[in-house]
RNA sequence: GCCGGCGUAGCUCAGUGGUCAGAGCGGCUGUUUUGUAAACAGCGGGUCGCGGGUUCGAAUCCUGCCGCCGGCUCCA
């Protein structure tokens, strides 16, 4: 069961960013009709982007160019300094000399060459080597472009706005690496990052969102709200869980619970570790050593693995008895922590980390019973996602690159178990967007993608489709002729992970988790010490109508706008406010997260409220 | 892993070659007993990430490592 992350082509841009906590991304203004590649602001930012490189050439005259397109929030352009160094202070240069560029307003000319006049026209003006390439690369049906404004001419298929004057309001953001063509076998590159709008306003209000994003950053949010901490003694990647973020995974774990066993989920529990001979049989080891930490050796006979997925043990569970048609569908599931050595440049707060904790299940299936076990575990999933609030996802289905090496398995059990994806989903009336070579090792899968708050994408739920590892591992049951048949095996996980999934809730609630979720649900503030008791009286009034109320009483010697700062921060759903007003007449006055002072209300009147 | 940036108190940060390294918040102690987003005073707290080098002198400059951040690549 795999999660991963993944920059989708044509949105692989950075900086997209929630504007409020409910608008969808997708929906900025700027991606609305006309659609974006065909906007104006697409030319601009092309623009922004050549007069970056054109700047670029009259300080680094050594340059190489490479590509330079717009991305969602604004554009990169690629380029190999060779052994120059380029940093934050070049860019701030670079931008310098922008704005003198677009403050000559320069005409920008369009002209249209034959393959022969561009190829001479790319070695006159710097030899670029990348531009030759590119060039190649060009169907012969299509037009050979040119774009030139002053001393800067560059292959491009536009468009472009007229002058570079019309280029007034950007900004450069960062330095990056990036390899050419995307192959990290290839030269790095360096990558500067840029955005530009239309008007002043509008870059104006894009920074300070990208400023607010860091607000609700899952990693600033988890040190506040105390949910989760690293230690660099433990180990990069490796987090410590808090009390109140391990409240928030008990919760999210007993709701999955309770919903698996009335979906028919049985549930297991495994080792973390286990023999290398199992993880052979798996292809693990054949396809995914890479991800895995480095095997546990007493000596030459036994060697043990650190698990990075659980599908191996829960198939040795299946065939621990001999099946029968009639047991199945099984639906094996654990929260199951694995563990996987992610290149340290990866690691990304909780969304990406070295161990963590999968809402795993396995289902091993006839096949008459896959697509009605597949279409119940895409139904929970939504489910799932649905109760936590969670809108600004999509779906996406990942099958094999038969170019790649990195997969197992015959091309005739592929392409079944991709057309079982395919046609559940179409009868489902998914909304899906297939990814070539996306797949899992044994088999494609339906990923549900979502957006960080820095508008970076990752997978959260999968559903994978798996005849491979019954093979590999012979698995049987005997069908109702008697014979032995093989069974078909479903890898899943609404979540993904629970360190995943609850920094992208993090960030969706901007730490104000809704009220089941959060980890202290109310906390009551006796104004003055003499009312601690009547706040203990309170709280156990509370207990007495929910048991599993999560309660706290701030007894600090702080005055009480202080401590309504405090919790405030916390950002705990109820506060109750109880002084001697509220001992005389029994009430507790109620502070709503959200709506501020409500007054003050009788214990029940506050219990039916949050009931 | 690769490219770039960063690393000063628990947290946020100031200090960029020259007195014993600073502030706010948090912590502790005392006073205050408080009615809807920060009471007042005092006190602690730092091998300036770690190691090596340059220098009369290094938090500050150079260098190796570790970690974090933004990308890229990989990824079930």
């Amino acid at each position: 069961m795999g999660i991963g992350r993944d920059d989708t082509p044509g949105l692989s841009g950075r900086m997209v960013y929630f504007q409020t906590q409910t608008v969808p991304i997708a929906e900025s203004q700027e991606r609305m009709d006309p659609p974006y590649e065909k906007s104006r602001l697409y030319a601009l930012r092309h623009s922004a982007a050549h007069l970056m490189a054109q700047s670029v050439l009259q300080l680094f005259p050594d340059a190489k160019l490479t590509i330079g397109p717009p991305i969602d929030n604004g554009f990169y352009y690629d380029i190999d300094f060779g052994d120059e160094t380029f940093g934050d202070s070049e860019l701030e240069r670079v931008e310098e000399k922008m704005r003198e560029n677009a403050s000559r307003d320069l005409p920008v000319a369009r002209e249209e060459l034959t393959r022969n006049e561009a190829k001479e026209r790319i070695l006159t003006l710097r030899q670029d080597p990348y531009k030759l390439e590119l060039l190649d690369d060009i169907p012969s049906e299509d037009e050979i472009t040119f774009y030139t404004q002053g001393d800067f001419t560059d292959l491009c298929r536009g468009p472009h706005v007229d002058s570079t004057g019309e280029i007034q309001h950007f900004k450069l953001l960062s330095v990056a690496g990036a390899y050419w063509r995307g192959d990290e076998k290839n030269k790095m590159l360096t990558r500067l990052y840029g955005t530009a709008f239309e008007t002043a306003e509008e870059l104006e209000q894009h920074l300070i969102n990208l400023k607010e994003a860091k607000k609700r950053d899952h990693r600033v949010l988890g040190r506040q709200l105390g949910l989760f901490t690293f230690s660099k003694s433990v180990g990069p990647g490796l987090p410590l869980w808090l009390p109140k973020g391990t409240i928030i995974r008990d919760v999210l774990c007993g709701f999955l619970k309770e919903e698996q066993v009335k979906r028919g989920y049985q549930p297991v529990v495994t080792p973390h570790i286990g023999k290398k001979e199992l993880w052979e049989k798996s292809g693990h080891i054949e396809t995914f050593k890479e991800g895995m930490f480095p095997f546990m050796e007493r000596d030459e006979s036994e060697t043990f693995v650190l698990k990075p997925m659980n599908c191996p043990f829960h198939i040795e569970i299946y065939k621990s008895e001999m099946r029968s048609y009639r047991d199945l569908p099984i639906r094996y599931a654990e929260f199951g922590t694995v563990y996987r050595y992610e290149q340290s440049g990866e690691l990304a707060g909780m969304l990406r980390v070295r161990g963590f904790t999968q809402d795993d299940a396995h289902l091993f299936v006839t096949p008459e019973q896959l697509p009605q076990e597949f279409k119940g575990v895409v139904e929970l999933t939504v489910f799932v996602l649905e109760k936590l609030g969670l809108k600004d996802y999509w779906m996406r289905v990942g099958t094999r690159d038969a170019e790649a090496d990195k997969f197992i398995g015959s091309d005739e059990v592929w392409r079944v178990a991709e057309e079982a994806i395919v046609k559940a989903c179409d009868e489902m009336k998914l909304d899906y967007r297939v990814d070539v070579g996306h797949a899992a090792f044994y088999g494609p899968k339906l990923d549900l993608m979502i957006r960080d708050a820095i508008g970076r994408v990752w997978q959260m739920g999968t559903i994978q489709v798996d005849y491979n590892l019954p093979e590999r591992f012979d698995m049987e049951y005997t069908g109702e002729d008697g014979k032995p048949h093989r069974p078909i095996l479903i890898h899943r996980a609404p979540f993904g992970s629970l360190e995943r999934m609850i920094a992208l809730l993090t960030e969706q609630y901007a730490g104000a988790f809704p009220f089941w979720l959060a980890p202290v649900q109310v906390v009551i503030l006796p104004i003055a010490d003499r009312h601690v008791e009547y706040a203990q009286s309170v709280r156990c009034g509370l207990l007495e109508a929910d048991q599993k109320l999560r309660i706290e009483i701030d007894d600090a010697r702080d005055t009480l706008g202080k401590k309504i700062r405090k919790n405030e921060m916390q950002k705990i759903p109820y506060m109750l406010i109880v002084g001697d007003k509220d001992v005389a007449n029994q009430t507790v006055s109620v502070r709503d997260r959200d709506d501020g002072d409500l007054g003050p209300k009788p214990l029940d009147e506050f219990v039916a409220l949050i009931s």
